[in-house]
DNA sequence: TATTAATCGAGACGGTACGTCCGGTCTTCCA
DNA sequence: TGGAAGACCGGACGTACCGTCTCGATTAATA
């Protein structure tokens, strides 16, 4: 049991924070694609061949980080109210993707996606589904409670409260400060007069 | 006015298509980063330095492949029917980016924003605003109809729409064949019972 | 007769000059290897193409350019004694070698006899030889007045003399003022005591 | 001291000859100008970047080839008897001249003068000045001894002696088999009769 | 006078090479 | 064994030339 890593010397865990910080300060300055090994090894006082010990390629370290960075962030509390628990999730998310390196980070998974779907699978399990799975409870809880409409497909919903800012940050609109408001409001009433 | 390119040996009009359509074709089978001029010299049958000739770096050269793939495609008819309409512009957006390399292209110019800001600039201006501009009109000329209700936002609805698709491809979720009936009906009756 | 030329436009004179006089002064700042036709052609006030209607090659312009500079200075004037003629010649043969390029430029054309042998043939016709020949006749005539001893290879002896700049110049030695008659007497004389 | 090179990987030193073969060969056959680094890396199975980790541009791997070049060789032993010591050394400085490209890399590195004096500092230092010193101090000796009459320039001989191969080799005169001993006759006896 | 043949400017084009940068792997010593 | 240092291979980038080419505009002699 618990055969690893018990021989030898054991490894520097503080190196481990410097690397994943150097990493995740390259990825908000330049993108996947400018963040290079070299970089990340010189700024954590260390070099690459030491990095490659912990991580088998430039993605994998990435994801690594990316793991890392939302580690920090706990989950909203939830208040059982619909629209409220939305907007609280929507505030959340809107918050985490705010920072300035959110969108590269996972366009470079796109875009990287046939060369390393390690990074886009690592950021899906990690960050995406969580939060998405979060919010088909929420709606599949009031479905149940019969607030929704029984042929309300959830999943499609998820999409349209969380794809609404991809779609305005992929498009270069500003998001308004009281975005959740707005779009829990619109996704539930339909766009339809009466 | 056009004082340009009258002087010296004219340019092979074949070989601007050539060079297009093997960056395109490099484009779909790695992303943008594993695009190399070099190949896509070897492709058109000719040389980097050509290509250099006519764009300035390999971000131009990506930029204006995206607008040339873009060219062929003509814009739907409208019939004047709301529903009908937005189902018919989901269509087009959802047959234009099932194509293998549309989320990767989307997603590079995102990862490379801030190195080389052309490339997003160029994919919003020639294709992303186009697709809005035209749900955005749509839902606008409905607005005026009466048929939306007054304080429907209508940046934000278009958000809903287009985003959804964004959402499933990132998470990685299929999209359903009746997806633009699902969405529109979902979009436009909300969520809510009754 | 004089079939050539006749017809179409004239050639502008001044841009023969043009020419010849830019690739000199670039031969004269980094040799043949830095000397760019690209250059070339701006500091003329003309383009590649219309110097390579006069010159089949770099090689061939470099030539030329030689030719031209050199057909300015005349031969120095003879007095019929060995020892003044003598040093009146490698005076002269030091003038043209003292100006900046002139190493350079027999360098290049040894280093690119392989690529390009016109540079040293036409180095040799127009420039070495003629000087070898001068010296070899002073010589000749001075053995056939029996100033010189029979046994003496002439050939041999005008190497002595020219190639004693060659030399000291190849080794970065100092070339003293009074080259030419401590040369000249040294030759003449031998270094033998008595 | 010696503080350099004790950590990392240490160098393949039987690179280090492959590489420096491979210069010498492509010196050879087409001078400075035609070697190419990606021939010279090809021809010792490794890459130009390899190559930049050694020698921070062409001009310094060409010159480190050359004294590598010439190490091999030892000096000739001498006798005492200066007519005989004299030829002996031209005789083995003939042999290394007549290598198919001593001239052509001499005529590199005055070509290129400008450009990276370098070449020909690396040059004089380990080549030319080692038979020019040899050459002086066989003279001055000779000098010492009363052979030489005391007037004797002695860098100025030393100049006829090695000046005369460049003379020859430069006009494109053949060069006599016994040209070490016609030629020391003639320096030491000089051209006058009597 | 219209034609013809060349020059000239401008720039495209295929090549070849340069020097740099990076990713991943490796080899060596030191702790 | 971990870690620092750095060599090594492979591949791409952007730049700089070379020599050739294709245009259009110009400039004389000629038919």
């Amino acid at each position: 049991m618990c055969s690893k890593q018990l021989r030898g010397r054991p490894r520097q865990t503080e190196l481990d924070r410097r690397i994943l910080e150097a990493a995740l300060h390259q990825l908000s300055e330049g993108g996947y694609a400018r963040l290079s090994l070299e970089n990340v090894a010189t700024a954590a006082h260390t070099t690459r061949a030491t990095i490659y010990l912990r991580y088998a390629s430039k993605a994998a370290l990435v994801a690594d980080a990316i793991i890392h960075a939302r580690g920090v962030g706990g989950l909203p509390k939830l208040s059982g109210n619909l629209r409220q628990d939305l907007v609280t999730q929507l505030e959340h998310f809107r918050a985490s993707m705010d920072t300035p390196y959110s969108m590269a980070i996972i366009g470079s998974a796109l875009a990287e996606e046939r060369a390393t779907p390690e990074l886009l699978a690592t950021l899906r399990e990690h960050i995406i589904r969580s939060r998405r799975d979060m919010l088909h409870a929420l709606l599949h809880e009031a479905q149940i409670r019969n607030e929704l409409a029984p042929q309300v497909h959830i999943d499609l919903a998820v999409s349209q409260l969380v794809g609404s800012y991809y779609a305005l940050a992929i498009a270069g609109d500003p998001i308004p400060p009281d975005w959740p408001e707005l779009l829990v409001d619109q996704v539930l009433s339909g766009l339809l007069s009466n």
